[in-house]
DNA sequence: CCTACAATTAAGAAAAACTTAACTATAAAT
DNA sequence: ATTTATAGTTAAGTTTTTCTTAATTGTAGG
């Protein structure tokens, strides 16, 4: 045997079990081969290290002190090896789905509907960890990351949830619906959300409004749609939204959409995390359930457009040439 | 893949090195084997998860968060595995010699010689353990035993080193070489030597110097041939010696051998020890060593022989049948 | 002495591992 | 912009390893 090589893999293998149960035959059961299978790995992997291993007697084997030194090694390895793999096919907790998302989603549509879900799944906990960073994986507890992006994460699978849409948000008190809208609109102070999705929303909604797109950033910005909304109920002004946490507002009449317009956001919601995590029972019955949940939004989003006289879509497309 | 199950060794090990390089080609080349042998051991590892564990790019691989993680794993796996078969075939101790040997021929052959080694040998320390008892391989520290005996121990390895001659001895102040030699020794004490190869000696010594066995052991036996040297030194009687340990005192005139006869002794020298040992690079050296010295001993009997006028063998074979 | 048990061996079959040659994608050089 | 270089992929065939089967061996236990 070279020097600095391993002798045969499958050897050393039969040689573990052999050497843990001090019987080919015990080792063969565990191994699913023959006898005769364990006997010549023994064998093959004696020649290879040019030394004894066991000695034989007539019915059993007995550990040389060489094998008996190996043996701490070896099974100390396989060990290692069967718990790396199993660490990255298995589920650690099973019974606590973890899950980090933005902090509006949270708290204005995520929250509200868990109760449903674990109604349904009595022996799953859900561990909810708002947040605006990029959650990261690596500290293996993180199960799922609902994001709200483009969909591309550097070692990590992604689905897409739903698709976001964008439609003008203010207070129903701050317009007349008699007059003409968009002098109205023009007199309103725009509360700017910082989402990168909102990037290139503003310099079309000036144009849309007929006004001049003022030479610095709004007055007023948030960098959470939660306090938007807050802010927007408030009737601080006027804004672009996220259908998907207006919607039901809307249909409570609290607030109003008071231009017939949409835009399709380049950002959407997609559940993120490594691959193997989307095998795991209980990311498949909360995707599962999630994805039934969802279908209310886009049923409403449906809805809306129906009843949304003279409803037109803005194309993003030129804007984004623009920007680069 | 089956749970509880390692997926294929040899896909495992080729992980190993492309982790590590983050390149199939690098790892190919480690592992002594084509690049395409390792992108499909790869591909069945990543089959047999059901997971990516490389994103591919044109020119380079980039590992997954998973197999970022196995790797960890792995890495510590095949370096216990690499380590374990190092300590059971290489010399824990390159620098240091542990000999076990008799105590006779310790003190009178072996010490004095070994400043010779020494000498020649700077980096090598000697450890002696004389011993009378067979020395165990078990403790790992041993590294050779020099032992008396046939040649045959279980598990171990043995070489011989030279072959012994029996020959009667006694003090030269004890003998008239002017007189007939067998009625003189009749007369003097037989100092037993109860080493395993004197056994058979004794009655054939009787019948040859002409004195009838007796029915009781000699008034004075003795374990080691280092006393019953000293015993010799001091006129205490005769005795029959392996002339390996009186050579020199005969040529010295200390001792003389009063009849021109010798046994092949059935028992020799051998170098015993697990069958690695004998790969050590001290243990090369040491028994190359050895064998030089023992050169002496063999040319000291061919001179012997020649200078022993009707030197004659007496042959143990009949005796043999005698014991069984 | 016979039976039961487990390890060994030889020969052949099956599976795994590897090589070769062609292909693919794209980075780098011209 | 085109060509060359590089490294990973794939399919098919070859080689090696692993395994099975059947016979053998040694000996413990009845």
């Amino acid at each position: 045997m070279k020097k600095n090589r391993l002798p045969p893999l499958k050897s050393l293998h039969a040689f573990r079990y052999a050497a843990q149960s001090l019987s080919f035959k015990t080792a063969a059961e565990q191994l699913n081969v023959t006898q005769a299978a364990v006997s010549q790995q023994i064998k093959t992997l004696e020649q290879s290290l040019e030394l004894e291993l066991f000695e034989r007697h007539t019915r059993q084997v007995v550990l040389t002190s060489e094998g008996e030194y190996l043996f701490t090694y070896v099974s100390q390895a396989f060990d290692l090896l069967e718990q790396g793999v199993k660490e990255i096919i298995e589920d650690p907790n099973p019974n606590k789905l973890v899950i980090s998302t933005l902090p509006s989603f949270a708290s204005r549509w995520l929250v509200s509907r868990l109760g449903r879900f674990q109604a349904q799944e009595q022996n799953i906990d859900i561990q909810l960890s708002p947040s605006l960073a990029i959650a990261s994986f690596q500290n293996q507890e993180l199960d799922l990351s609902i994001r709200f992006g483009q969909g591309q994460y550097e070692g990590l699978k992604s689905e897409l949830l739903f698709e976001e849409e964008l439609i003008p948000i203010c207070h129903p008190s701050l317009i007349d619906m008699k007059k003409p809208i968009p002098p109205q609109l023009a007199k309103l102070p725009i509360i700017a959300d910082n989402g990168p999705d909102m990037k290139a929303v503003w310099p079309l909604f000036h144009q849309i409004i007929g006004t001049e797109e003022p030479l610095t950033p709004s007055r007023l910005q948030v960098s959470d749609s939660t306090v938007l909304i807050e802010a927007l109920l408030s009737c601080q002004g006027i804004s672009m939204m996220r259908y998907s946490l207006v919607y039901e507002l809307i249909q409570k009449g609290q607030l109003i959409s008071p231009l017939p317009l949409h835009m399709k956001s380049r950002y959407n919601f997609y559940l993120v995390a490594p691959a193997p995590h989307f095998k795991y029972e209980k990311m498949l019955k909360f995707k599962h359930w999630l994805k039934g949940e969802v279908k209310e939004i886009q049923a409403s989003w449906k809805q809306y457009q129906k009843e949304t006289k003279g409803l037109y879509e803005v194309d993003f497309n030129h804007i984004s040439n623009l920007e680069d």
